[in-house]
DNA sequence: GAATTTTTGTGACAAAAGTCACAAATCCCC
DNA sequence: GGGGATTTGTGACTTTTGTCACAAAAATTC
């Protein structure tokens, strides 16, 4: 059982009225979970759909055999294990708490109704899965056509924009490390940590105590496009 | 106007009755598309949805600057042009007819109608759309923990998947050239022609005249996970 | 069925990316 | 504020992948 307030912050039910977010937290559940704690396997069958009140949350895809590839963070106010809620297949990753987490859970029969009864919810999932598939093309696409180098770039510039200070720099803060980085772009820790000092040293990106400084956006932009890295 | 027997070929209107997709018609276009004839360029910013009655479509999506990347083939019965239709944000490829087509399309408004009217039909796209997000995944997945021999076997065991023809054997035809294949698989065609030539001499594909036989797919299945090609 | 045009096959070489092995720097916790 | 754990920096080397340049084979066209 779960306060209406709660589901306030959810962005797929900020749109319904209190009266509507009521009924719907009458059946939902929430749980906390400790960082580092597994919340979905990949392993398991469960269908139920999940929303994050407050924390921070890692998806990670497996190969069919072993490797494991950092596929989204997913933060307060978002969702997910809608996939298998939706077309009844396994989970597609592990997700797993990075900070301590306050997380919502709904069955997948009170998901269905929730988008049949509610129009505004439905359209949101639509949107949301679609930010999905997009986000996934650009993937494709990076790894189809970008070196190393560039990937590396790109994701640096992803990251300076969640984080924008002013027109032309970001600070990320706490820095991610190289290891992390080089997960999502599918490299290794090693060519991370070449790239970044590279970076360095050109005044594109400036490391300071635990945060990292994207210092001029602008050439990272234009880096992340050309061929010769340097 | 599109008749309303049209619409009974497509995944989508599949569950309506009669008279719900004569309705529905009412509100459609449908033009035919000459083989090769572009059909949604990814610089437009129109928002119609498509669903293709009879023939077979290409959708390929550009880098930020210039290279190309084959992003799936959409048969008859499937839809295309949902994802600009749901955001609202500008087509994410190019979209051209492979084989001469007919093509119904519908205007946004008319989508969501759909979407909210008839939920058998909201259910079906957002299965859909959960298709895409796998798909997807698994490509990323496979950009990320396999090189390219293995790429290619997971992409002729698709293909095999596809066509199967009994337990083990495949027969694929019209045959893709090696050239489309490396297009797939992010790699060059002469990595590929190696790769197949390869495949042919342990037994595991065959090719005759304009078809392709993959005559041993527990063997090929077997190698996608394998990390040396030999 | 001769002449193109497209595809396929292959070798030699260049460039890109990954691996290993350690040293140095930082961070974090009592 | 010392000491262990984690993260970063770097060189030498291996493996993988891509590039170029042609020749051979197939498919298409007229």
């Amino acid at each position: 059982m779960v306060a209406a307030a709660t589901l306030s912050g959810i962005d797929v039910f900020r749109s319904l009225s209190t009266d509507d977010r009521e009924a719907l937290a009458g059946r939902c559940e929430s749980r906390r979970y400790a960082a580092n704690q597994q919340i979905v396997s990949y392993t398991d069958s469960s269908t139920d759909v999940y929303f994050i009140v407050s924390g921070q949350v890692r998806a990670t895809i497996y190969s069919s055999l072993g490797k494991e590839v950092a596929f989204r963070d997913i933060e307060a106010g978002e969702m997910f294990g809608d996939l298998s809620a939706i077309d009844g297949e396994p989970r597609s990753a592990n997700v797993v708490a990075l900070t301590d987490s306050l997380i919502v859970s709904m069955s997948t029969q009170v998901f269905w109704d929730s988008l049949q009864r509610y129009p505004e919810v439905c359209a949101v999932v639509l949107k949301e899965l679609t930010k999905m598939v997009r986000g996934l093309c650009e993937r494709v696409v990076e790894f189809s056509t970008l070196g190393v180098k560039n990937r590396i770039h790109a994701e640096l510039l992803r990251l300076a924009n969640k984080h924008m200070q002013d027109e032309n720099s970001a600070v990320i803060s706490p820095a991610p490390t190289h290891a992390d980085i080089a997960s999502r772009v599918s490299t290794t820790r090693e060519a991370v940590t070449r790239e970044m000092s590279h970076l360095g040293q050109i005044g594109v990106i400036e490391r300071r105590s635990g945060t990292l400084v994207v210092c001029d956006i602008a050439k990272l932009t234009q880096m992340v496009e050309e061929v010769r890295g340097q």
